[in-house]
DNA sequence: GTGAAAGCGCTAACAG
DNA sequence: CTGTTAGCGCTTTCAC
């Protein structure tokens, strides 16, 4: 393992001889500007442009042991939700001088686990979207490195998140003023805490309003997730022979209002209510949660509660950033995010009984 | 920098200290199998599992230079036709025992070569989904570190592309015999390889086919990209007060059909055409590249041009991974995956003048 | 089979 | 302001 001469890329040796100066000098030169004199810096400048030189940057973490790299971690990449969010986080990582890893987990807690066990040494902070794991895990790796959770509230834990409740009350009300008194809920994964909340906030809302509230799930957060969803949705007449399927009746919708953990969810379950002969919004009215790309462009256009998901992604990566500068102006309570509901085309009042 | 005993995490120092053996024979133990006696082998193990011991992968990484990561690049993460890719470049790095990390470049060739330039010391090699970089550029970042290009012909530079030429004669002879003879390509980025591809073939193909071909553009490869080809694509009747904008007449297309660089233009389109007031597919025809998540949940349904991206996701993953390992079975062409049509709702007869 | 020791390339005391 | 010198924690010869 001895250093071999000119063979493949320079190091601050090579240009700390061809400028007669020592290798520290380099370093400083390159990485501390001021503490070298004008003259010899400008020199090693020159003379590391001309030869190409660049630091190896795995020889320079070893010492620091910073990487200034954060890691953004999904639950699920084809989940159009996190766009936003992904725009958010790389701009404000961008802005702070950090490089940006995206990793996706596809759902699994396992996965999770490994991603962040295999990063934990080499990112400098960790920026997680929507855990699936433990809040005793969470906990567990923001002790070794710094982080923040975004759709999630962990003790101990910085977190940015929407306002579910009031979102939540917005969506009820806004079922409620059209007529509905029976609402669906159609729940998502079990390890999403924004699917708990969601679920918590509107059956407390839902009470107020006097509703019937019923929680069917979970699905999968995708649209075949609410395919399923749909086909639970509905009870099919006992007379046979009705151009239904075989030896069934007609198709009934249980409720005349579902809202939905996701927007997916949301989509799927019109698809699979409309694929068994019910419209939308006029049998039963359906809304979703995160305002994803598409959710504009589905039959009938899907009403939404869309969350504040870029700032969610920016304002994230910018404590983390700050507690990895160690600055301790970190948010001791969960920062929340207004949401606002959409109101398109899969609302409507129910038809009379 | 005296080595701080007892400090922090633990190194193979402290293990070796507390098993009474020398440092290199626990690296050897934990990394080379079968070179260290059963017993201690196995005394190492349990210690070092004891310790919480785990190897720091920046120190592990610099006498070696291999850090087990590749990066995949994409030039727009908002784009849903990356999930599949995404997800098949992700499952063949896990199947290899590679850590897959993912760029996002927003469709900007200058952070493109910032990321590449940042990444190219720290990574074992590159995927580059759809890059926006010329042929020098690549060409110069794969002498420094193995490199395969998806959607992306470059000499010297390994590829897997999905087969336009196919693709494109399926979409011209559907068109073709539902009795089209006018089609419009719109187009996108003019740094993307496939938009060219797509359109040369497009043309070859269409003058076969004895069409009157033309294109329009560049667009922005988005859902607004494509309202903006919408207003290129209509023309206003003289005659005023007929109900349409102030002072013009009904709108008229230009052209029966359209095809278009990717779903998302084609998306945008329908959506900017029918905000006129024409109707999709009867006053024009249109069809997609790349059937993303949506494509069938617009309205009218996209007729699209459907490639396997999930396997060339992964495909080009694996080939990467056969360079780095040294291997030289890397192919010397292009790998080309066939492409599909995929035929929905949004392509229809045209209607008689 | 195991230990000693020399790096990997850079940073950061500590002198001068 | 600049040079000297230890490391950062691990891998890998080279001996024994």
């Amino acid at each position: 393992m001895r250093r071999k001469e000119g063979t493949g890329v320079p190091t601050i040796y090579d240009v700390a001889r061809e400028c007669g100066v020592a290798p520290s000098t380099v370093s400083r030169a390159l990485s501390q500007p001021g503490r070298v004199s004008a003259a010899t810096s400008e020199r090693i400048h020159d003379v590391a442009a001309k030869m190409g030189y660049q630091a190896n940057p795995l020889a320079r973490y070893l010492p620091t042991g910073r990487t200034e790299t954060i890691v953004l971690i999904v639950s699920d990449i084809a989940n159009p939700v996190y766009f936003p969010v992904i725009r958010g986080a790389e701009q404000a990582a961008a802005a702070a001088g950090y490089t940006l890893v995206l990793s996706d987990i596809d759902e699994s807690p396992d996965r999770e686990r490994q991603v962040m066990e295999k990063l934990v040494r080499t990112v400098d902070g960790f920026a997680l979207a929507t855990s699936r794991l433990s809040d005793a895990a969470i906990r567990a790796i923001a002790r070794r490195r710094p982080m923040v959770t975004m759709n999630r509230v962990t003790q101990q834990v910085p977190s940015v998140v929407p306002d579910n409740e009031q979102g939540m009350r917005h969506a009820a009300e806004h079922l409620a003023e059209l007529g509905h008194r029976r609402v669906t809920y159609v729940a998502g994964p079990q390890a999403s805490w924004a699917n708990t909340v969601r679920w918590r906030s509107l059956r407390a809302v839902g009470e107020q309003l006097g509703f019937k509230i019923r929680r069917i799930g979970p699905y999968a957060p995708t649209v075949s997730g609410g395919w399923a969803a749909a086909a639970d949705l509905v009870t099919w007449g006992q007379r046979s022979g009705s151009g239904g399927r075989a030896g069934t009746g007609a198709p009934r919708a249980t409720t005349t209002a579902v809202i939905a953990y996701n927007d997916l969810l949301a989509i799927g379950a019109i698809q699979g209510l409309t694929d068994v002969g019910l419209t939308v919004p006029r049998d039963v009215s359906v809304v979703g949660c995160d305002n994803i790309l598409g959710s504009d462009w589905c039959t009938p256009a899907l009403t939404t509660l869309a969350a504040p998901l870029r700032e969610l992604g920016a304002a994230s990566v910018r404590h983390l950033v700050a507690m990895i500068a160690g600055s301790d102006t970190r948010p001791r309570r969960p920062v929340v995010l207004p949401s606002q509901l959409i109101v398109r085309e899969s609302t409507a009042a129910p038809r009379p009984a």
